[in-house]
RNA sequence: CGGGGCGUAGCGUAGUCCGGUUAGCGCGCCUGCUUUGGGAGCAGGAGGUCGCAGGUUCAAAUCCUGCCGCCCCGACCA
């Protein structure tokens, strides 16, 4: 590709609406344009990394069996209703205004629908479907460029089984495509344990890659490598230490005291001697949560303690609920539901609300005043505490769901009716699994890892080109005759190159480019060395330089890629 | 949806508080000449519904009202 004749268009300025490293990226080196908040087109040097990884994946579908589907975007509404997943998604679904249809957000239904009455006997299974295409999901808030838009590029496919155990072997097919392909494409990424969420289903595991961009947190052991999302991860913590001697409990007027650390603060106290409260409403009834010091309520595990409805108190409830404020809420006289966190499990002397504003109380026992707190992990882990399997210290961190792999069950097959025979003639629901890629954030997660102050480094296999061949003085004819016929040789020996052939640009500026663009290879073309059959080649990763025999030009670019 | 910020030429921005020249600057773009190993120099030039609509005023980028859009934090997130 000659560089003249591109559209290219890199910026030299930051662009200002973007904050993370692969959003900037791939608007300075001209691979994307927003067209709309979350909305995004792709260049054709962004299309070309897109087509790439899209390849890796194909190719790793093939290889487990999978078969390539090619599904609408748009949908009729009703399909989705008999699943009742128009209800599940709300306003995430973008729905169609002149006509019943919805654009879909996913394709399990699509999928089940085709499946239905086609795969009709145990012989017609397994079966692994995809599609790599356009989702549709009218997110509140996009963000962090193609990390999370509002139309996206996903791989999803779908197993078909006619026994669990069947099941188990699609799913760790995936498990293990999943992971060739994300190694091919030269991310560095794990694997945790996940909730299964809205989609139903039971086992699930997400490929992450750690990130300040991410929207999932994560407890992570380097030595043992447990990962769970912070959801469900779970650690090892001492427990708040008993005294021997139980004090009374005693009122103490701490005004304007609302936080722990402001209680800390007054009474000199560590936040370990101290019990917060806070008030959710489970099924229209008020639940006190209590937990030691600052530790954060984990609403997940809190919903799995208390399933139904569930949502923190306002406000303007909690004094009709407990007589005080938010601040100055305690267990003591709490006429509902008390339930603790194991941390706080048998402690006594801890400080809380007196249900009075302004007031707190100290020398409480939870034996002896509270014996009827039941007791579950409800804290959310942090950084530095054990690891729950060997005790190594966890860390906890932020980063990007690259790709997820559910094991659905029968819920789309039993909803949409998807039936099989069996040996004996018997008719089941098909056995499901869901399996997806986010294509733009392999991209975008790359850029995350690959980049320096100068620009992006590319490498194999995701490098749009392999080459960057920069030719100097190009107003000389024996110059610019020396320049196409490397281009062109270069790209006879099946080399991708990218051809900076611009007569205009100043050479520095042409550098400053290719850094930016970040080919593997840089061919630096300049008169000096040519005179002298040389010639100079750049590492882009290592930004080593040499100058080399014109002859030895190919050998050395392999030796770099 | 809550909180905060922003919207002026393709990009980045000054001016807005306190209304008053022809809306300024850098980059980019066009023409010419000179340059050509780390984002060139000189000269000339094009390019603006100041987000949109309404209002106040002799006069609005600037003040008021409503709306739209974008970014960040939060809520949400198969």
């Amino acid at each position: 590709m000659r560089l003249s004749k591109s559209f290219i268009p890199t910026l030299k300025e930051l662009p200002s609406d973007a904050v993370i490293p692969s959003h900037i990226l791939m608007l300075r080196t001209g691979m994307v344009r927003m067209l709309s908040a979350g909305i995004y087109s792709f260049l054709p040097l962004g299309y070309k990394v897109i087509k790439k990884i899209a390849d890796i994946i194909r190719e790793e579908m093939d290889a487990i069996g999978g078969q390539e589907f090619h599904l609408p975007a748009l949908n009729p509404k009703e399909i989705w209703e008999e699943t009742n997943r128009v209800e599940a998604f709300g306003d995430t679904m973008f729905h169609v205004k002149n006509r019943d249809y919805v654009l879909a957000p996913t394709h399990e239904e699509i999928m089940a629908f085709h499946a239905k009455g086609v795969l009709k006997s145990y012989k017609d299974l397994p079966q692994i479907w995809y599609q790599i295409q356009t989702k549709f999901r009218n997110e509140p808030r996009p963000r962090s460029g193609v990390i999370r838009g509002r139309q996206f590029l996903m791989k999803d496919s779908y197993s078909f089984d006619s026994t669990w155990e069947n099941l188990d072997k699609s799913y760790e097919l995936h498990d293990q495509a999943y992971r060739k392909i994300f190694d091919r494409c030269g991310l560095k990424y794990f694997v945790v344990g996940a909730s299964s969420g809205a989609m139903g289903g039971s086992k699930s595991e997400e490929f992450m890659v750690r990130s300040e961009a991410g929207e999932d947190t994560v407890a992570f052991c380097e030595s043992c490598g447990y990962a769970a999302n912070v959801e469900v991860a779970a650690s090892v913590i001492a427990s708040i230490t008993r005294h021997g001697n139980s004090k009374s409990v005693y009122e103490i007027h701490t005004p304007d005291v609302k936080s722990i650390d402001e209680l800390c603060e007054f009474l000199k106290i560590d936040q370990r001697e101290t019990a917060k409260s806070r008030i959710y409403i489970h099924n229209e009834k008020p639940v006190l949560v209590l937990m030691s010091g600052n530790d954060d309520v984990n609403e997940t595990k809190l919903a799995k303690v208390l399933p139904g409805n569930l949502r923190p108190g306002h406000p303007d409830e909690l004094k009709t609920i407990t007589g005080a404020d938010a601040g100055s809420i305690g267990p003591l006289e709490f006429k509902h539901r008390i339930i603790a966190d194991l941390r706080l499990q048998d402690g006594n002397n801890l400080y809380s609300g007196a249900n009075k504003n302004d007031y707190h109380v100290g020398g409480i026992d939870l034996q002896r005043d509270l014996p009827n707190v039941e007791y579950f992990d409800l804290r959310t882990v942090e950084s530095g505490e054990g690891c729950p399997q060997c005790n190594s210290k966890l860390e906890v961190f932020k980063a990007i769901e690259l790709g997820h792999i559910f094991k659905l069950g029968t819920k789309y097959s039993d909803a949409l009716g998807v039936n099989f025979l069996d040996e004996k003639g018997e008719a089941h629901p098909v056995i499901m699994g869901s399996y997806g890629i986010g294509v733009e954030r392999v991209a975008a997660c790359y850029l995350e890892q690959n980049h320096d102050e100068y620009g992006i480094i590319w490498q194999k296999p995701l490098n749009p080109f392999d080459i960057h061949l920069i030719a100097l003085n190009l107003k000389n004819v024996e110059m610019e005759k020396a320049g196409d016929d490397l281009y062109e040789n270069l790209q006879s020996e099946g080399f991708e190159v990218l051809y900076d052939d611009r007569k205009d640009a100043t050479a520095g500026f042409k550098f400053n480019d290719a850094d930016l663009l970040g080919m593997p290879v840089q061919i630096i073309l300049g008169e000096k060395n040519y005179k002298n059959g040389k010639i100079e080649l750049k590492n882009r990763r290592t930004g080593e330089k040499q100058i080399v025999e014109f002859n030895k030009i190919i050998e050395t670019i392999k030796k770099i890629l």
